[in-house]
DNA sequence: AATAGAACTACCCAGTTGGGTAGTGTGGTT
DNA sequence: AACCACACTACCCAACTGGGTAGTTCTATT
């Protein structure tokens, strides 16, 4: 494990792009590729999608690092990208997680953080300032007050509502399940009764909801 | 802040939980509340819900800890729990956290982390353990590659997918925006132009996997 | 002035869906 | 033997849906 780890930096702030720099290049093993003030600076370097970190601020002049970010993926996906932040709105969060980033760090974080995500991200991990990881968990149950407001589907229930999600009609899912459609009615009508609902719509919505629809 | 945290613990295994207990112990401002060997004794005491901070071990006789979290959360939202498990499997990591889990630690992790994580979670984060964070975040970017094979909705377009996940038809849409059926009619047809697909069962379903669908 | 595009309204039509109701066979209970 | 739940088949019907095609108005572009 000798091997240097190489890190590019996209920050237009002179000041804080700088401090990043200095920060990264007093690690041993770490190797500063480069650092931009915009991603369509990085990009024009070829090296910088060798990279193995990315640092990305999210608010850049021109393309911002959220589309810099799904740029950087499209183009090499091996690429582990850290967004670095001021903005903890939900919307930027997200959007920067659904784009690809690996880890998400406010800029409040102390210095040392960095590297340490860093490290983190090269061992699998995914750094997340407890703020932004507390938002993405909460993500997970927002129902906890209303849950489990339906009852438990079976296995056939279970496969059903999941074709059903894919678009499939009655018929379809009876020839896929050797049933007739009479019988894959018979299931639905079972599904909306647990879930509580009386469309295809709202089933496939609670479907995705809680997970029980997969993919 | 002189308050004291009240922690318990519930993990069947007693070398386990003495270990817990002990180091847990150590620190001056927590309390424990409580040890116990099941879900079952736990709620037997009722000091249990008024815990700070509880830590849950997932496989537990009886009643195991995701639905033990999420009987505790039921009763007291209050309750922070982190899920406490050598299971890194995807349907337990997923089904703990819809649970209302706010942390999640593999046991593999060092003793000292459990301090850590308790503190994180004061102070309003989500510990997890790098590799349970990393399952997380790909949880969100899971299309990367395939992704953004649709075209960006408008917001009248957006505004109907979300009427349309919640069941409601052409025409009760149509009210509800001030306009003809026929016109919530081309708006949806240009949704699923845009998504790529035919029916509103697939609309719905990449509704909610492109994030376009709120709630 | 001509053209093009969006944002609609409009009609036709085959196919799908949801609800109601009813019947069959099988297996398990009492 | 009687009863029940479950998984299914079956039919009716009104409403809804998706696709095709066409017309209107308004606004921006050339």
């Amino acid at each position: 494990m000798t091997e240097l780890t190489k890190i590019s930096i996209v920050e237009d702030n002179e000041f804080a792009r700088n401090a990043l720099s200095d920060l990264l290049s007093q690690e041993k093993d770490f190797v500063l590729l480069g650092s931009y003030d915009s991603c369509e600076t990085a990009f024009d370097e070829t090296d910088f999608l060798n990279s193995d970190v990315v640092l990305v601020d999210i608010n850049l002049p021109g393309i911002n690092g959220i589309v810099g970010t799904e740029k950087i993926k499209n183009k090499n996906p091996k690429v582990n990208v850290i967004m670095l932040t001021i903005n903890d709105d939900d919307e930027n969060v997200f959007a920067a997680l659904k784009a690809g980033a690996v880890g998400y760090l406010l800029k409040s974080e102390e210095p040392g953080k960095v590297i340490d995500s860093v490290r983190e991200v090269l061992n699998g991990g995914s750094p997340m300032s407890p703020y932004i990881a507390r938002k993405v968990l909460k993500s997970f149950h927002s129902f906890d007050v209303k849950s489990r407001e339906y009852d438990e589907l079976n296995e056939m229930e279970t496969k059903i509502l999941n074709l059903l999600s894919e678009g499939k009609s009655y018929n379809k899912i009876a020839d896929e399940i050797f049933l007739s459609s009479h019988g894959v009615k018979y299931h639905i009508r079972n599904i909306y009764l647990k879930l509580r609902v009386n469309t295809k719509s709202e089933a496939i919505s609670k479907g995705h909801k809680f997970r029980i629809i997969k993919k």
